[in-house]
DNA sequence: ATAATAGGTAACCAAAAGGTTACATATTCA
DNA sequence: TGAATATGTAACCTTTTGGTTACCTATTAT
């Protein structure tokens, strides 16, 4: 359950793929080449991170031509904000529970100082 | 802004971290041996991933005595939930829309085949 | 006081992540 | 056809990650 969004949550931990998925969000059907262009390392690199986020399905691809067209898929994301919700939807239900959380929490613990 | 997250995406992207967090919000104000019970590696090994959920504050602790107790503090993953639904709040909005966006996506492509 | 307990630090090691260059393939354009 | 373009694959290298053992410190219990 939780071992199926490993790849998920493995590739949103680089900042670099974050960007990608922005990227892609941003222009959906782009090419490789467009995403490389807005990073300083080499195009394989991109493309290796592009593979982490289709095995993560976080991107959708399919060959167009020469080049293939990327397209941002927020499914896995959804299955990640379920997850959570699910099991912390109790801290959620207001901004102000995550506070009283910890304080109802330390009361319990009779804590010196 | 995003670059100010990248602790909390690293520290959710390991499972042993994920279960040291489901750990201790189950039991708040537990012990650092408490939560290395439910691991077979070495209690170091746990204390090195409790380290970098701290670095994340998703983990807060206080001395108490020769143990430490730990709290889980959902802030930063409440933070991450506002920057996805900020940004991709449009996508959100049903759970339908997930799937109306890859197809306008497509349509928009004039994609072959 | 001294044993046992709970945690912290240091040095080290293997595996994985993230990057590179070089080369190969397939498609489009002139 | 042949050159340029866009992507894909292979081999390799460096750094980071996640783990270990050994030892140290502080607190509690006998």
């Amino acid at each position: 359950m939780a071992d199926s969004m490993d790849v998920v949550f493995e590739a949103l931990a680089s900042p670099a793929r974050r960007k990608i998925l922005d990227i892609v969000k941003d222009r959906p059907g782009c090419s490789v080449k467009h995403v490389a262009g807005f990073f300083e390392v080499s195009r394989i690199a991109v493309m290796k991170h592009l593979q982490i986020l289709e095995l993560a399905d976080l991107i959708v691809s399919e060959k167009d031509g020469r080049s293939r067209r990327l397209f941002f898929n927020c499914v896995p994301i959804q299955m990640i904000y379920d997850r959570w919700t699910s099991e912390y939807s109790a801290l959620w239900a207001s901004n102000l529970t995550k506070l009283k959380y910890r304080i109802e929490s330390r009361e319990k613990t009779h804590g010196r100082k």
